[in-house]
RNA sequence: GCCGCGUUGGUCAAUCGGCUAAGACGCCUCUCUUUCACGGAGGAAUGACGGGUUCGACUCCCGUACGCGGUACCA
């Protein structure tokens, strides 16, 4: 009888930094066993031994880890199907493989690597199928006592599933609907390879029923092959086991066409990976989405709604909500080109939203980096406050705030040069030695004191203020002035005045 | 080449036969703020093409075009 409860897995290669159309792979998965009480789990498809990259395991997990997306089950946390990490479930695979060429759904073929290319070469449309098998060398072609002797004396094989000829393949998608294939166009998919391990295709399905998967969401790449994984399900466990598919529309890149990349991060100036990645054989880094300053809130959100959307005009949505308004039949059946100004844009609104404690510790690491040294939090706190409307990722805060934190280094004269006069100077000056009497030190209250000193120098307030600004923060922007020198306190406030003015002829 | 999937503004997209085709990002204008942003109000901008079906097609069907994916002892 099939297994009613939701289990579903995130199943990537470890082979390098961690795309956003993984992540997103991995949200949906996540959502969708969220939302049924079920099981999301990682499992490691690490197969192919001559992709292995080391730290990518690890990389992985953080990635989950900083987007909250975390699973039940996992090399990492372990659970009852273990073990996760197909490389350690290798003495597995063989034998299902073996019981398919028993069954007739399978065969050895001896065809070296270095033939099968030759064949390609000299026939470019090459496909190892119905139409060719009998060409070639295999248990199907050769004697059975040759396959014998070649197996005994452990020459080097591979195992192909066997696609049956002139049928029809009918496939239930839960977002493409039923999508039909003919086994004749299929190729003869290599199921266990030479070194012993098993392709994606075997392995898939093996785990994906020793685990008792319910449902698989994963990309569109995988469609085409998902007719191999039929047989092998019919075949090896029956199709009453065989979870529910749900192919995913690709992200593509922003300009041009394709499915996203790497590489069109690196030339478009964006990232694509979720967090800093460094490949630990070249060292060097490509950034990610947390870098970069995005909330794992923000990402995800952004995530969610490239390829989804819940058919209201809300945008904004949390973990929670998401989980709670998430349905299969609302995913886009087109691919999705990758937009980072809406990125941005999701982050400036989940930066607006969160309160400043929610992201402080990150915004403190920023400010660390740029080894600016920081107040307590109940002074940093306020400051940071007034500048968070401003902010659109989080390492802006570093540039919008760290005036208030180090005094200018240059000026932005030019932008007050055409009003500057003695007059005014000598206002300043004035001024400057009348902050002392500024009781309480607030916004309206210094405020007030420059409108009497300006009065007295027959000067406008208004026309003190793009000085008075360019002297305490060095340039044309940030939050209201007065709030600015309130925040900053009376003694720097008048240190900045006074140094300015030292440089002010 | 073959197979599969897809096609609403520059981008994300709503629409499940009644459309004068939502909304968001970005862009432009105005407004607020005597800084820069935020905010607020407006604006320009969309159904690939050709046939059907129908009283009526963006919506259904069939072609064509275009795009993408697959076609590995990679996942």
């Amino acid at each position: 009888m099939p297994h009613q409860d939701v289990r579903v897995r995130f199943a990537p290669s470890p082979t390098g930094g961690l795309h956003l159309g993984g992540v997103r792979t991995a949200l949906y998965n996540y959502l969708f066993a969220r939302q049924h009480g079920g099981k999301f789990i990682l499992r490691i498809e690490d197969t192919d031994q001559t992709r292995f990259v080391p730290g990518a395991e690890e990389y992985i997990i953080q990635c989950l880890e900083w987007c909250g997306l975390t699973p039940d089950e996992g090399p990492h946390v372990g659970g009852p199907f273990g073990p996760y990490r197909q490389s350690e479930r290798k003495h597995l695979y063989r034998q299902y493989a073996e019981q398919l060429i028993e069954n007739g759904w399978a065969y050895y073929a001896f065809d070296t690597p270095e033939e099968l290319e030759a064949k390609r070469r000299q026939h470019p449309n090459f496909q190892y199928d119905t139409q060719t098998r009998s060409q070639m060398t295999n248990s199907l072609t050769l004697p059975a006592q040759q396959v014998k002797d070649w197996l005994e004396e452990g020459r080097p094989h591979v195992i192909r599933i066997r696609m049956p000829e002139h049928k029809t393949l009918h496939i239930h998608d839960l977002i493409r609907g039923e999508v039909v294939f003919h086994t004749d166009q299929i190729d003869d998919k290599v199921l266990l390879k030479a070194d012993g391990m098993p392709t994606y295709h075997l392995a898939v399905v093996v785990d994906d029923y020793l685990m008792q998967i319910s449902h698989v969401f994963r990309g569109e790449e995988w469609l085409p092959s998902t007719p191999v994984h039929l047989l092998l399900w019919e075949n090896l466990f029956g199709i009453e086991y065989m979870p529910k598919w749900a192919h995913l529309p690709l992200i593509l890149r922003p300009d041009g066409h394709g499915k996203l990349s790497k590489r069109d991060g690196d030339r478009l100036g964006f990232p694509v990976y979720a967090m800093d990645w460094t490949d630990p054989f070249t060292g060097e880094t490509t950034r990610g989405f947390r870098e970069m300053g995005f909330l794992p809130e923000a990402f995800l959100n952004m995530l969610a709604l490239l390829g989804w959307n819940d058919g209201s005009e809300q945008e904004i949505f949390a973990l929670d909500e998401l989980t709670e308004r998430f349905s299969i039949d609302r995913i886009h059946k087109a691919g999705a080109r990758f937009d980072f100004e809406k990125a941005i844009w999701f982050n400036h609104e989940w930066i607006k939203r969160l309160p400043i404690t929610h992201y402080l510790e990150t915004i403190k690491a920023f400010f660390h980096q740029h080894h600016i040294a920081l107040p307590n939090d109940t002074q940093l706190i306020p400051t940071l406050e007034l500048i968070k409307d401003r902010c659109r990722l989080l390492t802006d805060f570093v540039e919008q705030g760290k005036f208030f934190f180090v005094p200018p280094e240059t000026y932005d004269w030019s932008a007050i040069q055409k009003k500057w006069s003695p007059q005014m100077k000598a206002c300043f000056e004035a001024w400057e030695q009348e902050l002392a009497n500024i009781h309480p030190w607030k916004a309206e209250t210094i405020e007030q004191s420059l409108i009497s000193t300006a009065t007295q120098h027959a000067l406008k307030k208004n026309d003190m203020l793009l000085p008075l600004r360019i002297m305490l923060v060095g340039g044309k922007f940030g939050p209201p002035v007065f709030q600015i020198a309130e925040h900053l306190g009376q003694r720097e406030t008048q240190q900045r005045i006074h140094h300015a003015l030292s440089h002010l002829e």
